[in-house]
DNA sequence: AAAGTTTTCAACCGCATGCTC
DNA sequence: TGAGCATGCGGTTGAAAACTT
């Protein structure tokens, strides 16, 4: 049986004539271009409400109350499904309703909910009274979306921490009640608002995936890192942004964010546990904490050189005000859960897996904490423990036979290590962790800041345009964006000579760009697509530099053939 | 000023859930 | 018990607005 909703909302929109039908039908179609749908002859309209259609509504809801929204249209006369005058009602019409912009208060209220629940709309919804659904869901999609693509992280690191500790005391509680009970019942018995998700196909893959430690069953509070998986952030949000209007944004998110940079030089205190926060995502202990909380040059320096940096760290003390500059595109990681405004350290989850992986890993990875929920998490999670273990290996490899790491950098060499390790071991360039290729050169090739300027390289622009001019996807159109400020503050006296190398995510997409895992090194093979997608000559030219180029991760960083790439490779390179 | 691009947000859609008969 | 139905939810879409060049 077809339903009446079902009638009258999924009919066929394409229908020839309904939009003339549904003018005549409707007396306040006025307005209703934009077609409709058919309930027993009777045209619904689609589209957006006129003012007369919203009066029909309020006047029928007061008359007959809140529900039976497919009897609106019988006793009101207005042609519109059940449906729509239910969206309608709620998210336009109903009193109490709260319009324009979020508040701060409501922003940060909605940052901690999402933490905590994920892309729970309507719960969230009920948490922030006179506000919709749709609109936090918006809101959500839209201005935290650009917090992201400012550089900023997905949640501040109180939030994290916050959740991060929710999910332990979930987990707590979930290991003692196990005992009685199975994990469903007592999540339900609990009432936990957080999503039960199960990762039990990844507990059923842990055969393949020894390097990770028991998959325990965990609460799914941990969405928190929803953003690292979602696959609304998953893609690598290209820089093709304007860049006023980047500077623009950017100078106004860190204002907007100014109000939670009182606290960010306590950020570290927050984070006195961090192997406990961090064993709550899975990862192995211990680890020395000190090489970040202790020496933030060395964390400062190296930030940049891993793939969960966002690369906006800074332990410098910057103001809202200085802040003029983006963070380089490429270090829009999606991922990103760095620090919280521009002067942030990142996350304590972030925090933990970059020091973890910064530092030598030392003994057997032995866990029995749970990990991350978040089917993305947890797969990024995997992919850096793999990397890791990689990175093990590569360290005393690269140090007896790497020519571009100066042992005594133990800085440089070792973030040069793990990148390359990152490199080869994504077969793929995006990141489980929603890490292109790209950012893992941007961020493995960080940028001192007295090389970096608000005016962009001159061969900065070499890529513009090419979204469609090149025939590529939209990622081709990369600008080198202009480095963190703030970031690249604590640089200032450094000497140097990294390179902002960034490079079109859309060249390194897929296999048009492949790493060679068996030579040990991110050496660069350019396939036959890239071949035909580029012209023979150019595909050529670059097949043949890159078969003779180690250029690893870093083709700033060594004296591979990067240099010597096609122009349109070539983004820029400072001096 | 105009064209092109990006962002915003209202509305739609499909699916899930729960209630009623 | 299962079909019918109403409602709710989350993801997605697309027109309009805003912005950039």
């Amino acid at each position: 049986m077809i339903f009446w909703e079902e009638m009258s909302c999924a009919a066929s929109e394409s229908e020839d004539g309904m939009l003339s039908n549904n003018q005549i039908e409707s007396p306040l179609g006025e307005e209703g271009n934009y077609g409709g749908s058919e309930n027993g002859g009777v045209a619904l309209k689609k589209g957006p409400w006129t003012s007369a259609e919203d009066a029909i509504l309020i006047e029928y809801v007061k008359k007959h109350g809140e529900g039976n929204w497919n009897a609106v249209q019988k006793h009101s006369g207005l042609f519109r499904c059940g449906k729509s005058c239910r969206l309608r009602w709620a998210n336009h019409l109903r009193p109490n309703l709260k319009k324009g912009a979020f508040t701060q208060e409501e922003e940060q209220l909605i940052i901690q909910l999402h933490a905590t629940m994920g892309n729970k709309w309507a719960q969230m919804a009920a948490h922030l009274p006179g506000r919709t659904d749709n609109e936090i869901k918006n809101y959500w999609n839209t201005r935290i979306k650009r917090h992201q693509r400012a550089g900023l992280p997905l949640y501040p690191p109180e939030v994290s921490l916050q959740a991060m500790q929710e999910s332990q005391r979930c987990l707590n509680t979930d290991r003692i009640e196990s005992e009685h009970k199975s994990q469903h019942d007592t999540l339900l018995s609990k009432n936990y608002g957080i999503p039960n998700v199960m990762f039990d196909n990844l507990k059923a893959n842990q055969s393949i995936l020894p390097y990770v430690p028991e998959l325990r069953d965990i609460t799914a509070s941990s969405m928190l890192m929803k953003g690292l998986s979602s696959s609304q952030y998953g893609s690598f949000m290209s820089s093709i942004m304007h860049r006023q209007k980047r500077l623009r944004e950017a100078t106004t998110l860190l204002s907007s964010f100014s109000g939670g940079m009182k606290n960010e030089f306590h950020l570290f205190d927050q984070f006195h546990d961090v192997n406990k926060a961090a064993q709550s995502f899975g990862l192995p202990f211990p680890f020395d904490p000190d090489s970040t909380t202790k020496n933030p040059e060395f964390f400062g320096k190296n930030q940049g050189s891993h793939t969960l940096a966002n690369g906006n760290f800074s332990a410098s003390k910057p103001t809202a005000e200085a802040v003029k500059l983006e963070l380089p595109s490429l270090q829009y990681s999606e991922t990103d859960l760095g620090g919280w405004g521009p002067s942030c350290s990142r996350s304590p989850l972030i925090k933990s897996v970059d020091t973890f992986i910064h530092s030598p890993p030392t003994g057997t990875v032995e866990s029995d904490c749970p990990s991350p929920r978040n089917s993305g998490l947890l797969d990024a999670l995997l992919h850096e423990a793999k990397a890791l273990s990689s990175a093990k290996n590569q360290l005393s490899d690269k140090s007896s036979n790497s020519s571009t790491v100066t042992p005594g950098d133990y800085a440089d060499s070792f973030a040069l290590n793990i990148c390359e390790t990152e490199w080869e071991d994504y077969g793929h360039p995006i990141s489980p962790l929603g890490h292109t290729a790209t950012s893992l050169f941007s961020e493995c090739t960080p940028i001192s800041a007295n090389e970096s300027s608000l005016d962009e390289s001159p061969s900065a622009e070499t890529f513009t345009g090419s979204k469609r001019k090149f025939g590529c996807s939209a990622e081709a159109s990369v600008k080198s964006e202009p480095v963190d400020q703030i970031w690249s503050a604590d640089r200032e006296n450094e000497s140097s000579t990294w390179l902002d190398i960034t490079f079109p995510d859309a060249l390194l997409d897929s296999d048009w760009l492949e790493h060679d895992s068996a030579c040990g090194k991110g050496q660069v093979i350019v396939n036959d697509a890239m071949a035909t997608l580029l012209g023979d000559d150019l595909g050529n030219e670059c097949k043949q530099m890159a078969a003779g180029a180690s250029v690893s991760h870093g083709w700033g960083h060594s004296s591979c053939s990067w240099n010597s790439m096609p122009a349109v490779y070539q983004m820029y390179e400072l001096p």
